[in-house]
DNA sequence: GATGAATGAGACTTCATTCAT
DNA sequence: AATGAATGAAGTCTCATTCAT
């Protein structure tokens, strides 16, 4: 009788045995609902309807209904991640990593913006997101970028007399803030012109003093 | 009576008549209740527990547990909006002011754990709150900044061949992303030290080149 | 979602899918308090508590407490109309006719006080109920009376020379204020003599004079 | 905190010290907003506000809404009764009072649909009507009825083969039928011309057989 | 004679969620 | 693998009514 603890969300292992279509639909239901509706304003009843599936199967499928949107983040999640992981074994040096990683990052947040809704708009009034197995995704992602600023400090091609955490937040912050109007009042991004002021302006403030 | 649009949730002018103690009551409660809990777990017969007043008090002051929220967020940032306006009088020259507001909006975030969580994570999944005054007072903030900037600009502080738009949304964000997990886990900061690290990277990328 | 007008109190056609036990017992819960207490008097929660089901299921089955209501009456009205047209089958002429209905008439007033109570007080003051389906049932009625007595005048029992609208006002009119008190203080009726009364005055009135 | 008795409604008595104005305002305003709505839909404030006085002010002179409501009824039913024993004063004979009751009766529901919405539509339902001082005012019209038919009897203008309460049952039952629908449609009535008809139905049914 | 704040209560509405089948 | 009924819980909304001043 008692809500369900926030940390009980089972978000479905990434490998899964042949998804029953009825889950397939449920998440892409709630996918495409999602392009013009909030989450909260979405009910069971219309992501089942959409679906064309009973609407109990998405307790059997994902917990619950933020179970469901954590599943559809994480798909998102995952996608990116082996995106960006494959642009950067093309790239050399930490900076010209960033640059990558700095244009996909804003490219991906203009292109799917039911991902970029849900990332900046959905899931972090939910406390038990971050205890979720999707936003330890969402931390490799952090990570990732870390590792490459380390990478850049240890190259000296990024300075060292600043935490690598305070560049990270400053360039995934400074990335979401310039996004969070577009995705909200539905503005497109000029992704590639963003992204060079933006690396314009932090390599400017992170690049070792030469000399 | 139709329903009132969801942009209509009317946050109380700024000055106000003799506010009826019930109305303070409410809010009051509401500020204690999201020191330890979210706000969509809490419930409007909590809070009118808590704050010892009739519930159908809610409605009639705040439109709806909604409104409340956004009064209350609304009662914060008229408080800092003051604090920063009235601390950057003492300032002359942009980045001695930036300086001075990202350690000022740190202290905050870290001071006032209530005013930051919602600002940070209770009212961006609400579509309604971007069309409310309590949004117009944050986009109050957000021109403060660029007019700081755009002076810098003109005194040839800071580099003119970078939108100040990106500038602002690199300073903000990275204020923001820096923030987020100590407000979310509940860690103290050292705003001092991180406000250092913060100017010192951002100066870095935005200051003019002389010579 | 628009408020649902009044006129759309939806009651449900007559012949249903195998009804879920949940409506009857609420149905059935509903006739049971009215036995003894007014309508508005009557809480949700009492008639659910006593049907012993949930208090929602009033909306999802009967759109509103007043739905139940012109719900109840329609099931009564139903059966009322089916008894009285049964026993007009075996009537011959109008006159013959109008006491059978007359009789009927009173006996359902006198032996079922809380479809009387329903039809008598409950449901007037509501103005939704005149565009309701439940009124058109209870129009109906007032056809098939008005029915009898144009038999009647072809037939030359009944004199042509008035209206057989204001008959029939005259003859329901009559029995509904005859009957207002016993039903409003909860007398007994001895409806035989009552509707042999009724008749004798009225069949006099109406009768045609031979010759 | 109990809802009061419906026993306690105490009708102000019929001569009154002068009122003060803020009484005759609300029960003018009821009257006003009656003509186009409901009771039930009409809310104290509402009426408060049209009669531009404060909404405490309900209780202070009429004990509460339905106390209003039913002082608006006795006074027209005051005037009624005043105007129809007047008029009956200048008739002789049973027949001719009853003609001259059932035409000013009419006229009176055609005449004034704030009265006759009150008196058909808006009291029945709530019992505390039928202990009130004001339906007394109801049943003393009802016995002034009763006793012009037992004066005719007693002449031997009426037949005394019937209970005499019974011919008023058809007498008062058929007028309110027949104005029912007109008032709950807003439909206008020609009242002579009904009044005619009914009188001449009822009286060929009550009418002595001489010879 | 009057006011405005506050109260209590109940209707209405909508859902997420659970459960028996 | 799926379904439909039922539940519980809140939010929403609106009032009549009370009370202190």
């Amino acid at each position: 009788m008692v809500k369900p603890a926030v940390s009980s969300l089972q978000p479905q292992s990434i490998a899964e045995t042949p998804s029953p279509p009825a889950r397939e639909k449920l998440a892409d239901a709630l996918r495409q609902i999602l392009a013009y509706k909030d989450f909260n304003s979405i009910t069971n009843a219309e992501i089942s309807k959409i679906a064309g599936v009973n609407e109990s199967l998405i307790y059997r499928y994902f917990t619950n209904k933020r179970g469901l949107l954590h599943q559809v983040l994480q798909d998102y999640m995952i996608d990116f991640l082996t995106k960006v992981q494959k642009e950067l074994k093309e790239r050399r040096g930490a900076l010209d990593k960033l640059r990558t990683l700095i244009q996909a990052h804003i490219q991906m947040y203009d292109g799917n913006r039911v991902f970029a809704k849900i990332l900046l708009l959905e899931v972090r009034n939910f406390p038990g997101y971050f205890e979720s197995e999707t936003y330890q995704l969402v931390r490799t992602y952090g990570r990732l970028v870390l590792d490459i600023i380390d990478e850049g400090i240890e190259q000296n091609e990024i300075r060292n007399d600043i935490s690598s955490c305070r560049i990270r937040d400053l360039i995934l912050g400074g990335i979401e803030h310039f996004c969070m109007a577009p995705v909200i009042f539905d503005h497109t991004v000029s992704s590639e012109s963003v992204a060079e002021q933006l690396c314009n302006l932090i390599f400017a403030g992170i690049q070792k003093k030469t000399g």
